[in-house]
DNA sequence: AAATAGTACAACCGCTTCGGC
DNA sequence: AGCCGAAGCGGTTGTACTATT
């Protein structure tokens, strides 16, 4: 038995949508807003749409502030910084640029911007990407984001990772610390089949100030620093270092932009 | 000019999470 | 505490457009 359809198919338009549908849409929700549900919406507008559909229609195509056109090299810096810090996290890597939408975003990397990427980084398809750990906002997590990782040559408001934050827990996000194991093990390869954790939960990771440069820290109750870092690399944080699978192996996180703005590892 | 291949982007699908009851 | 509906999210597919042969 499979999960029920959020609306009836045979009776909703799909596909493209036409200028009417766009103002009909646009027209509701400036006069209207959504009402709190998009499931009931579209009848309310008069459209033959899914409620989903309008949605998707308004976040990703309709929204006055939405930014359309191509993407800058400061943007593309932006992405390709933030996936290899915390892997495909689109709606979060979205929300650093002003205007842009997940959707757009992950269409420019998937089409444009891995290729280019993994041109210039042909190493790069065997790195790991973090994953990331449910939280409990009980626990008294604070951390900083080491200097080495500092994102803020970029002007694009990379609030999170603003090195002289001390972040606390958003008490609004109530995510438990759950199932730590399979963050150390698991890891998200590169490549366009790979998948990503689908756990939104990450994204409050990253608000509640965990984001530990290329790892998400926790610190348990005795208060040691857990890591869930980048392919399982234990982070130094005292000399703000990453280390390889060998002992004396020192992996430097930092990814940086070149000169020319293309992007390379370190 | 027509056919084919490649590219870009919009839209859909289904799983997970959240919040109300 | 458990259920259920709705929203959020990321992966995938569909399709229009452009370039190449």
């Amino acid at each position: 038995m499979g999960r029920a359809p959020c609306c009836d198919k045979a009776s909703v338009k799909r596909g493209q949508w036409s200028p009417e549908e766009d103002e009909a849409l646009k027209t509701y929700l400036e006069t209207h807003g959504t009402g709190g549900n998009w499931i009931h919406l579209p009848q309310k507008a008069g459209l033959r749409r899914c409620g989903k559909s309008c949605r998707l229609r308004w976040l990703n195509y309709l929204r006055p502030d939405i930014k359309h056109g191509g993407f800058t090299e400061e943007e593309d810096n932006i992405i390709c910084n933030l996936y290899t810090q915390m892997g495909s996290r689109w709606s979060y890597i979205a929300a650093q640029m002003p205007g842009r939408t997940d959707n757009d975003v992950k269409n420019y990397w998937n089409t444009k911007l891995k290729k280019r990427f993994f041109s210039k980084n042909p190493n790069a398809s065997s790195l790991t990407l973090p994953c990331v750990p449910k939280l409990e906002t009980n626990d008294e997590f604070q951390t900083q984001i080491p200097p080495t990782l500092m994102l803020s040559d970029y002007n694009s408001g990379l609030n999170a990772y603003d090195q002289s934050l001390s972040l606390k827990p958003n008490p609004l996000h109530n995510s438990k610390l759950t199932g730590l194991s399979q963050f150390g093990a698991s890891s998200v390869s590169m490549s366009q089949d790979g998948s990503s954790v689908s756990d939104s939960s990450s994204i409050a990771a990253v608000e509640n100030g965990l984001l530990h440069g290329n790892s998400f820290i926790n610190e348990d109750a005795a208060g040691i620093p857990m890591d869930f870092g980048f392919g399982g690399l234990p982070y130094d944080v005292v000399n703000q270092m990453w280390f390889g699978e060998k002992a004396n192996e020192v992996v430097h996180p930092t990814c940086s932009t070149g000169l020319d703005g293309d992007f390379f590892f370190c």
